[in-house]
DNA sequence: GGGCCGGTGTGAACACCTTCACAGACCGCG
DNA sequence: CGCGGTCTGTGAAGGTGTTCACACCGGCCC
């Protein structure tokens, strides 16, 4: 059904077997270029989804159409896990951030999977688990932070890649903005302290961590 | 093992028969004072618990000590289930409202009935999922929300019984500010101004709901 | 009753972030 | 090369909520 390697990082790495072998059978690959959206918040949905190579955004969006971006997700990591069982809409969006492969399971085989061999059903818990960790962080960091920790722990993640530092990071301050929940201009402001303090360097489009532990320091104040 | 009678509302009214026997067989039972902690975030957790009477707050911590509240949890509600299967730490706490009583059953047991029984596994990804939606629509709501709109609806939802609305809160002005994640005096301010406007009536220590058509209005409204 | 404590009401000053406005920089493209 | 669009920098004004300060009110307990 489909040919390509599944990658072995993220989430997938410590996945069962059981989840590889459903991935690699009844699985759908979808092919997506930098934009597209896979999913949106309100559809309706009932695939959970692996990422096979590129990287896309998980966004969540309000009433008014302001966006609240929350990941960049890349392969290996599994995602659409809500829809599994919980029949309902999608409560996030999920973006290309450039071209990408995504590989579908539809619930409905998962259910069967899980009927089969039951230890599938201990990892789906597992990674649901994790994700409610994760969201409850994001909640976490969104109502007690002020936007300049919000700013720098979003930075020091966005730049962790597996267990290495990237220094480099590509999102323009709007995008970064959106990330924190805060317009570009506040944003703008703080990387300016920032980069007046040496901490980092930015040019169009980027960012470019200098003082990882500077940046450490300002996640946990709460003030500038 | 336990004798009393589990309630038959909440998650577990619509949970399969298999929990309620693991919950009938395993489980053991807790008895909490009004003010009691069952679990502190950052304890290490092993079980997942269902409610048999009382009322329980959930609530996360910020690191300097200040609450926000999320839910009010009643008879037949299920919770704790991040711990099952994620070794790890709370990620909330869970104090009790009132006199309450609460049924825990450990992980080990709990895998080992999905090893058995797949249904049940099933069950319990359906729990996370639903769980983690309402987690994403708090995080949308605090995000997105101004104060206003946000304490009109956690007072409209805390006034939700099964179907039933309740008029009257129970809730002191610092508890409901707790729920919004604002202060005491924001709270107050605004409360006043639904009073004068016939919306609500307060008095000590609780809030009683006058006309939930106006604080629908207010829910949605992005100013005043 | 008197004192005290927790809850409530409200104003003033302030902080933080938004909105608005505009200028300059960079880049691709005709 | 010059033009248009996007990204960046920054200031002024405004709004929303916080912090601080204080008055008042109602119960409860000695």
């Amino acid at each position: 059904m489909v040919t390509s390697e599944l990658p072995k990082t993220g989430f997938l790495a410590n996945a069962s077997r059981d989840l590889s072998v459903l991935l690699n059978s009844v699985a759908s690959e979808v092919e997506l270029d930098e934009g597209d959206v896979l999913f949106e918040q309100g559809d309706p949905g009932d695939a959970l989804y692996a990422i096979v190579s590129g990287s896309l955004e998980f966004s969540i969006l309000s009433r008014e159409g302001r966006k609240l971006s929350l990941d960049v997700m890349r392969p290996g990591a599994l995602f659409g896990e809500i829809a599994l069982f919980d029949p309902g809409t999608r409560t996030a969006t999920v973006t290309a951030l450039e071209k990408s492969r995504v590989r579908g399971v539809k619930n409905a085989d998962v259910i069967a999977a899980i009927r089969k061999t039951p230890e599938l059903g201990i990892d789906m818990i597992q990674l649901a688990g994790e994700r409610m960790r994760w969201m409850s962080s994001q909640l976490n960091e969104q109502v007690f932070l002020p936007m300049p920790a919000r700013l720098a722990r979003k930075i020091l993640y966005l730049t962790l890649d597996g267990s290495e530092h990237l220094s480099q990071l590509s999102f323009s301050q709007s995008e970064l903005a959106e990330f924190v929940g805060a317009t570009r201009e506040a944003v703008s402001k703080t990387l300016a302290l920032w980069k007046r303090a040496g901490v980092i360097e930015s040019t169009r489009g980027g960012v470019k961590v200098l003082d990882r532990e500077a940046l450490q320091v300002m996640a946990d104040l709460h003030q500038i």
